[in-house]
DNA sequence: AGAATGCTACTACGGCTGTAGAAGGAGTAG
DNA sequence: CTACTCCTTCTACAGCCGTAGTAGCATTCT
């Protein structure tokens, strides 16, 4: 399911606690958004709508949950992005990082830790 | 500059060869994607619009030219999702790719290959 | 000349997004 | 009982997006 911009803000607030009402994922969000209370209750609506998030009542007051990972989301963005900007193949995207100066000396020495323990890990 | 999923599409072909008319990019679009002419000369219009794409006479005929290379248009793509779904920061996105599965073994080993090079020009 | 073709500019329209106000019920402080 | 506070649901509205139709002007075929 694809999250816009300012769904994704309430849904960093809500998967970094949760069950959570509408008000504490207001006095979560980072410091520069300000949204009236009623934005938010809309947002959450709407994301019950999409299925992303759960609504449960708890007295007379909501209580949401996820109902999508971080993961997930971040996979279903991140494909997306492949598709529409890469020709949705990871060779482009790979190519682009390295060239891009997209990663800090420090972050490319990471990354290919990272993917030589992965490569090694695997049937040639 | 932002562009939505179907300005992606337009754009595509006119990176692949440019300047071009309507027509030739309707031509150039991939085979799935079956737009009225008037639909592609609209998105046109706005792209012209958010200056992202150019617009010159010829007789009376309209010839486009990229204004936005597609290199800075994956940046800003990629920028963007950076920024909205994995907090801003290289190091969360790194270790998604490296989890996710995101990558063929092949891809890794390219990935690590390039992340090397690079990383070997850098002073440490 | 008349008809067909091709291009342009303008207008449209429903759906999604960002952003919220208004009205009304319920609990709570006095 | 009354006023304040908090929550809920409904309604709104402008701007962007996907998608195009229509009308009018120029060129070209017959």
């Amino acid at each position: 399911m694809k999250l816009t911009e300012a769904e994704w803000q309430i849904m960093k607030a809500l998967w970094e606690k949760h069950p959570a009402t509408a008000r504490e994922i207001m006095e979560r969000l980072p410091a520069g958004v300000k949204w009236a209370y009623t934005t938010i209750k809309t947002m959450l609506t709407r994301l019950v709508d999409k299925q992303v998030v759960s609504e449960a009542k708890q007295g007379n007051t909501s209580v949401y949950d996820p109902l999508i990972s971080q993961r997930k989301a971040r996979l279903s963005a991140f494909r997306s992005l492949l598709e529409t900007a890469f020709d949705g193949a990871m060779g482009p995207l790979v190519h682009f990082l390295v060239e891009e100066e997209q990663l800090t000396p420090k972050q490319k020495r990471e990354l290919a830790r990272l993917v030589e323990d992965q490569a090694k890990g695997e049937t040639k």
